[in-house]
DNA sequence: GCAATCAATCGCTATTGGAGATTAATTAAT
DNA sequence: ATTAATTAATCTCCAATAGCGATTGATTGC
């Protein structure tokens, strides 16, 4: 069993196609389907259903699937590992929150792009769903998402502690004045976004029916139709400073329990952990302020 | 990168010699040679240090040496998980400290033989130390050893609380008789044996001075010795009931909190649960008594 | 009925992995 | 000092095979 026919079964199984996954391995179709018939020999099963308009995966080829991508992440890590001598070097490639990156990462990125520049660092930003299965995945080394997080393949540590508020438009001065708005829509940033169900919770407690909510992709779409009048939206406190001042928008604080979201980095608990992950983490935790939790 | 070549490295780092890897791997010394230096150019390191009477591995190969062993483990577990889809069977391979093996194994494992007939259960026995070595190194499923246990890589679950007492020859009545002994011996299993720290400790508490231990390899010959008055030595109390009732031993119960010693099964964290896993953990899982507390 | 798309198959070739013999370097023993 | 033994490196040769290109057969949609 080779590990390159192993990843030859992943393209043909996320394709569905012999052909796309040959054109997507740079190989020809005759190949691809040699090498799955051979590593189905090998195996003893069916990886699978041959359907005149391609494959698709059976059962036996699901099982393995997962067991596929760690092993291809694996063998990244032993060639990362060998040439790993302790000075951070290589990419390194992490996940974030859009509202964290705004917030938080800034200061960071800069100071681990001046400190380590043998790093090359990527960041992608999506919703805590999305990260976390990116993470899960092998897709990337960690993420910054919003707690809590409970998964047995995940190790995680708070990073920052955020203040969440109620972010409405200037017309809207006490919270309970959301009550009498008919047709109140929430606005979040797209389905996975871990403040949505916070939001959606809130309100309903407060006796508020909301419609179906908006989803827009960046912060400054989401603070411009709350200032509008067009909905409410829950987000850090820190980062609606500037629209506040503006007087753009209405800031209102949440009780104490609600309003605390834990900012935590998580990453595969199996994972190799390089020196560049190291030092990443380093400059990640908070420093000398309180007892940061770690699991 | 062929995980054939990884293999090949690992066997060659293991014996220290190129030639003796070769020999172990039924191959020729010449072909060793060519996929350790195609695996160093590969990876861009030197892997071993050539010696005129062998070679030694570098801190890249030490480095990547625990990658290894989990990238077999999991090309292995692609292997099962392809072939698994429910009925549990293959082999399965554990490890269990000896006075369990003796005390609860036994019902346990006739009862899996007979439900699983398919499984092919494969039991050895050791010390805590060698057991939780062999288990992350992946040599084997799981092991039953003596808690507590903490190691990031491995999960664990309550499977019996065994009470600990004090053995000794039918001379000594009470336990505060040990002090007037001079030159009092521990008898134990073996260096790693969990409960010989155990033993010290508790000695030492009562204000006993101990020798050295003694170390034997059968609980009969750790009976025999105790009973013949060279040492003392701590074993569950449910394993020594048919000699006590011989009269060849005498028991002396501890304090609740020092005699209490909790049977974990702990496994790889990472590990592929097939069926036969699964299947074995439900037999061993304590039934209806308590809530057994898993990590 | 024709074009398009899919996987399977066949023959060919370049590559490569492994065997065997040899070499060079070093150590241990005589 | 010489010899024997052991080590890894190197070379050649051969067989296995991985990949390519072209073709076939089956099926779907127009």
């Amino acid at each position: 069993m080779d590990v390159s026919d192993l990843v030859i079964f992943e393209a043909v199984s996320r394709h569905g196609s012999m052909n796309r996954a040959a054109s997507e391995l740079n190989t020809v179709q005759s190949n691809v389907t040699a090498r799955i018939r051979a590593l189905e020999e090998d195996l003893g099963v069916n990886l699978f259903q041959r359907h005149p308009r391609g494959v698709s995966t059976t059962p036996s080829g699901q099982r393995i699937l997962p067991l596929v991508a760690r092993l291809t992440k694996l063998l990244a890590d032993v060639r990362i590992a060998a040439r790993d001598d302790g000075a951070p070097h290589g990419s390194l490639h992490v996940g974030s929150l859009e509202t964290t990156t705004a917030l938080r990462l800034s200061p960071l990125l800069t100071q681990f792009a001046k400190t380590y520049p043998d790093v090359r660092l990527i960041v992608s930003t999506g919703t805590t769903r999305k990260l976390l299965d990116d993470v899960i995945n092998c897709r990337i080394e960690g993420a910054f998402v919003a707690g809590p997080v409970t998964h047995p393949d995940l190790c995680q540590e708070t990073v920052f502690t955020e203040e969440l508020v109620l972010v409405t438009s200037r017309q809207i001065r006490r919270m309970d004045e959301l009550k009498d708005i008919a047709d109140l829509k929430t606005i979040v940033f797209q389905a996975g976004c871990s403040y949505r169900q916070r939001l959606d919770s809130l309100l309903t407690g407060m006796g508020v029916i909301t419609a179906r909510p908006l989803e827009f992709g960046s912060l400054e779409a989401i603070i411009s139709c709350v200032s509008a009048g067009i909905g409410v939206t829950l987000l850090p406190k820190g980062i609606v400073g500037p629209a506040w001042q503006d007087g753009r928008i209405a800031v209102h604080e949440l009780p104490q329990d609600e309003g605390q979201v834990e900012t935590l980095f998580v990453r595969r608990r199996d994972a190799f952990v390089s020196s560049a992950v190291t030092a990443f983490l380093q400059l990640a935790r908070p420093r000398a302020s309180g007892a940061p939790h770690a699991s």
